[in-house]
RNA sequence: GAGCUCGUAGCUCAGCAGGUAGAGCAACGCCCUUUUAAGGCGUGGGUCCUGGGUUCGAAUCCCAGCGAGCUCACCA
């Protein structure tokens, strides 16, 4: 069908795919420059243009008749009229479909109705849409399509094209804060010999000549290190990472990582760092320190600054009573105590058909709902999940977990959820954090911060560990876990151990998951809202959509 | 990996007390020289995700599979 049409339009003159078209202005040009201006000076100056788009509407009147032209996701229509353009070019006019590139030159004017309008002279055929576009009211609503097709979506969603406009801004900004404060740019491996700097499954990849295995990165960290030790005091990266796990709102399998180093900085440096970074970011890309992420409006210029133990008493259940405080973090035994205290001051569970069969209210979090706007709970009846998390804490201190472990999974029960607003959570028990440096005058804690935003963590950040022989002595025991089974463990990297022995300057280092900053400054509630092709599942032969054999084949 | 929901025309969707599929947009034909979700008259268009089962009869009910979304788990 659309077939034939080229055909008929070859016949009247027009290449089929022609090779190049010069317009005057790009359409986003000729809206800045005469939107404002009023059909009487446009009358009066009768500027000619030559622009080039999509056809993204088209409405034939008879001998005359309208069309939108579409480019860089900005639309000017155009006029085409018999008595203007000639037989040819009208003939031409009635071939287009909606989806065809065609270059028009002509005249500025006013249609009645107030519209920038192009009074068209010439019509030159540019490209052929060989299929149909979507539907031009809804446009392509399908989730699916829309990440598989995104060039569909991305002409046809403006929105969707925003999005991917403001993630370019976002790493135009973080570049240009880095380099603005002496940071190098760097690329490091990102296939390695040995996966490190994270906890993570790697992706397996083979060298045919060289015949040896290689991992994909999971972090550029010990890279980035080694060049502070060569003498790179500031460094950054922004590229790819592949961790070999399940897909989420919040993970793809490869996702963009900032991580920077500064030497002679230690987390807090890095804290006053952050602050100033996320709101130039916020203001770079949207033009204020605001943005609204599910519904809630989220501020940059104002970031909190809580210990991780100051935010678990902050938000320490209200039904569990007044059984939080510093002390409880001192030793197993007094958080075991406080445990206990709060378990016995919940009141009873309704009765087990309520709560047990209720798997649908999951979503309100087990009868806690959750005030985004602040740190209240809005008390149901129920708090199985609340027993469930002091229960399970309380079991592993038996086991003998490490106090500091328990701590951290109190945390992310207890206070995590609450973290929408931009927050950053200090000082981090030494039992989950093996690259970080200690406090001088409390080993069982460390220097290093996480920065959450929106209910998830945005980064990660601490005073690098630089003495090699604690260094290989973590490397060792991450060994022994993985002996064990544990195949997220470190594996031993004798290189990045004989680069700190060469000596690493004290340094902060720094990692930011740049998908899900763009996801917040966009507001997009999914990561493959902000990445153009997220990973999908393969379809094997199933067709998807329309295929063009139809058309080019017939 | 688990639970819930979804899969119908190119697109957006309806149809699901079981009786051989429908609307709008898009397409095709005709009318219309300032329309804009243009309008009017007419026409064509389907592997109802796939495969089984129940039934005289399945888009509809059941089972399995594939794909997707969300939630949870895992995971930074």
């Amino acid at each position: 069908m659309r077939r034939t049409k080229l055909a008929e339009i070859e016949k009247l003159g027009q290449a089929a795919y022609p090779n190049q078209f010069s317009a005057s202005h790009t359409i986003p040009e000729v809206r800045t420059q005469w939107d404002a201006a009023t059909g009487e000076a446009l009358e009066a100056e009768r500027t000619t243009v030559t622009v080039a788009g999509r056809i993204m509407a088209i409405r034939a009147q008879g001998k005359a008749g309208f069309a939108t032209l579409q480019q860089n996701g900005q639309r000017l229509q155009i006029y085409v009229r018999l008595d203007a353009v000639g037989e040819q070019g009208f003939a031409l006019y009635k071939l287009l479909d909606l989806g065809d590139h065609i270059g028009v030159s002509g005249y500025l004017f006013r249609t009645r109705t107030g519209e920038l309008t192009v009074h068209v002279e010439t019509l030159t055929f540019l490209a052929k849409a060989m299929l149909a576009l979507p539907e031009k009211f809804h446009g392509l609503a399908d989730v699916e399509l829309r990440y598989r097709q995104r060039y569909v979506d991305l002409f046809t969603n403006l929105d969707s094209r925003e999005v991917f406009v403001k993630r370019a801004k976002t790493l135009r900004a973080l570049r240009e804060f880095f380099d603005s404060r002496g940071y190098l740019e760097v690329e490091t491996p990102m296939m390695q010999q040995i996966a490190g700097g994270a906890a993570a499954r790697p992706f397996i990849t083979h060298h045919n000549a060289l015949d040896q295995d290689l991992y994909l990165r999971i972090a550029p960290e010990l890279y980035l290190k080694r060049l502070v030790v060569g003498g790179l005091d500031r460094v950054y990266e922004i590229n790819r990472n592949f961790r070999n796990e399940g897909v989420s709102t919040q993970h793809n399998p490869e996702f963009t990582m900032l991580e920077f180093y500064q030497a002679y900085a230690n987390y807090k440096d890095l804290i006053a760092l952050t602050k100033d970074l996320l709101k130039f970011v916020a203001e770079q890309v949207n033009g204020t320190t605001k943005t609204v992420f599910n519904d809630v409006e989220i501020d940059f210029a104002h970031i909190e600054e809580l210990t991780m133990r100051e935010a678990i008493i902050k938000w320490w259940p209200k039904e569990a009573g007044n059984t939080a405080s510093m002390i409880m973090f001192e030793s197993s035994e007094a958080l075991q105590q406080a445990l206990l205290a709060a378990l016995h001051n919940l009141p009873e569970a309704e009765p087990s058909a309520d709560t047990k069969g209720d798997v649908a209210s999951e979503t309100s979090r087990d009868g806690v709902i959750i005030d985004p706007a602040g740190p209240t709970y809005v008390e149901t009846r129920r708090h199985p999940r609340t027993a469930m998390v002091f229960t399970a804490a309380g079991g592993h201190l038996e086991d003998g977990v490490p106090v500091g472990k328990v701590i951290a999974e109190l945390f992310e029960a207890i206070a995590e959820p609450h973290l929408i607003q931009p927050t950053i959570i200090y000082e981090f028990p030494t039992a989950i954090s093996p690259l970080s440096k200690q406090k001088p005058d409390d080993p069982d804690w460390v220097e290093r911060f996480e920065i959450y935003c929106g209910g998830f963590e945005l980064g990660n950040a601490f005073s690098e560990l630089n003495d090699p022989v604690e260094q290989k002595k973590r490397f060792e025991q991450q060994l022994a876990e993985r002996e064990r089974g544990d195949d997220e463990a470190h594996q031993m990297d004798e290189d990045y151990v004989r680069a700190l022995a060469y000596g690493l300057p004290p340094t902060g280092g720094e990692g930011i998951g740049v998908d899900r900053l763009v996801m917040l400054l966009t507001g997009s509630r999914s990561i493959r809202d902000v990445i153009l092709f997220p990973l999908m599942r393969s379809q094997g032969n199933r067709d998807q959509g329309p295929g063009i054999s139809d058309e080019v084949q017939g």
